[in-house]
DNA sequence: ATTAGCACTCGGAAATGGTGAGTGCTAATA
DNA sequence: TATTAGCACTCACCATTTCCGAGTGCTAAT
């Protein structure tokens, strides 16, 4: 058992992973002795395998099984062995061509992008939609439904559009429901929604506003019109992990499915991604989901200036084809920034 | 082999369809025999289903299995057999306080009705929100966003908001702006969005708005926020379907998973269930979908007075419980039909 | 340090045999 | 005449066995 990996027994790593990767078995030492690129017999091979794995990068599923690669070895392999494939000008031309997010509703747009990254990547694309709330605040403004009955729609500085119906109790005069916007609108100018919030709060317990009921109307027609919860997803291809051979086990894909379907759970690990700028991966485990065992998740952030915005990523096994992945996922990210940044 | 279905072989078919609903295996005559109701022994019943057999209403998957229902004995069994049986209170007061649409955003609301269908049936829900090109128009507004890019927001009268962001080319004044949703807000005042289509097209070759650059522009810009692809679908609790036990082949999950996200062809299916009134059943292959082979579909029509403005229903296996799920989509459409009344 | 050789292990596929649920047919019965 | 008991037969399913070969670890030779 050595402590430290040689230059030799990294390469060996590196084609049982890349083999591992394309065919999903386990990986036997022949196998890698053939391999072009090192001239070894399949014994001194063994002999290094038996040390990779008491080193805890390979795992024997039984006793006369190849070896296959563990976490701890996929982690290894994109922290040092990989080098980051360029990405291919076909993906990127592909890319281009379906962000393109010009006249579209912005929730389309991540839709579609998450769709995209599927079917690069073969397999399940997702996408964190930027919170409403750290958007900047643009306009209001009220119309008339039938009745008593009031849209409200906010509109924030990126386009995105939250539109809501109010029951206002008793019917208002059109010149009132002007009268509103206006003062709103100049109110909360140029705040995020987030800062909206608490601006209507400390408002509505000013003193003047208490002997001025229309504007009492205004504050709380506003504060309804602004969205509880607001973290979309979108998750898109999921049936490709169905073609996963890793995945034939009943169990395994209600399990994942049914955590596609909640998302609450995936939310959370999102928002970690969100943390840290750039590229983020997590194998296996690194996840702390149970539902994740056994798959990857890849993500970067995009964003305007220094903020960020949001994630988009892909789902896929841990015997995921990292070199390929993860430029996809680099550029998308970049590509939706600058798009993002236009607006 | 008789040509008609006596009084006592209806019986037996029935209780074979209803133990299969339950058991998922090939029912045998020594079941039938004991199942309560009727004393037969199970020789006269073997008769039974020998003659159902030949009738097409059962099929044998091998010879030393029990029998199991065809397309053409649930299709029987709903139309002949099955006694609707009124929807429990429970599933009554589940549906209303999930129906719940007040305030929300339709999508969002309808989105949630299919989780409830299928949460409540434990198969799949789905819901075809109403067209917006039926909808009438009630309002246009246009909204400036940064440099020459605007945001154009269209209500129709039921709440449903389309909004779009139009790159104008020059810089627009916000005097212009308004100007240009009055003349807009006037001219389609009434018409369905259907209408509003042709009217624009119609009033933008005639000849007074050609030496009006404002008023081409307010049409032309119209015309860009009219949706141009307008269905959506909602289908939830697809995980649902991984729980059954005739699905645990994973080629069959495959392709079902793909229609669900490609839509396309489930769409041509919900439209054909728009042109009936009320409740409507697809069992197997009458569905006319490769995917379908195996499952059933219940749905029901929601509607504004005489307007069909949507469907909503049930996906499950072909074994599905009929007499649960008929009743509880049959509601949720009337209850979905009254809730959009009210707006 | 590397490698050839060899005995050994163990999962997976194929072959085998027994079991039982279910059938169809025939002849006896009410 | 309709029903039923009886019986031989079928065939999926399960458990058991056997066999094969890929792959291993160890040892001795290079």
């Amino acid at each position: 058992m050595r402590d430290k990996l040689t230059e030799r027994s990294k390469q060996i790593l590196e084609a049982i992973i890349e083999d591992y990767i394309v065919t999903a078995e386990p990986v036997g030492s022949r196998t890698v002795s053939r391999s072009h690129g090192l001239s070894l017999s399949p014994a001194t091979v063994r002999n290094v395998m038996a040390d990779l794995e008491d080193m805890g990068f390979l795992a024997s599923p039984h006793t006369s099984a190849g070896r296959v690669p563990t976490d701890k070895a996929y982690r290894f392999y994109v922290d040092s062995l990989l080098e980051v494939r360029t990405i291919a000008q076909g993906e990127q031309d592909e890319i281009l061509k379906r962000c393109n997010m010009a006249g579209r509703d912005l929730g389309e747009a991540l839709k579609e992008t998450s769709r995209m990254l599927s079917s690069l990547s073969h397999y399940t694309g997702i996408v964190l939609a930027p919170r409403f709330t750290a958007n900047v605040f643009r306009h209001i403004e009220f119309i008339k439904l039938g009745g008593s009955r009031l849209l409200a729609i906010l509109v924030s500085r990126n386009g995105t559009v939250q539109n809501k119906i109010i029951e206002t109790g008793d019917e208002m005069r059109p010149a009132d429901l002007v009268k509103m916007s206006n003062y709103l609108n100049h109110l909360l100018k140029g705040l995020t929604i987030a800062q909206v919030k608490e601006k209507i709060i400390g408002e509505m317990k000013s003193d003047k506003i208490k002997y001025d009921t229309l504007m009492a109307k205004a504050l709380e027609y506003s504060q309804q019109t602004l969205p509880e919860s607001d973290s979309e997803v979108f998750i898109e291809g999921q049936a490709n992990i169905l073609e996963q051979p890793e995945f034939t086990d009943v169990t395994r894909m209600k399990d994942i499915f049914r955590a596609f379907e909640e998302k609450g759970q995936l939310l959370s690990l999102l928002d970690r991604c969100m943390e840290a700028q750039g590229v983020n991966i997590y194998i296996g485990a690194e996840a702390h989901l149970s539902q994740m065992v056994g798959m990857s998740l890849i993500t970067a952030t995009y964003m305007t200036g220094r903020n960020t915005l949001g994630v988009l990523g892909v789902i896929g096994p841990t015997r995921m084809g990292y070199a390929k992945v993860i430029p996809i996922v680099d550029y998308t990210a970049k590509l939706v920034s600058r798009l993002l940044e236009l607006e």
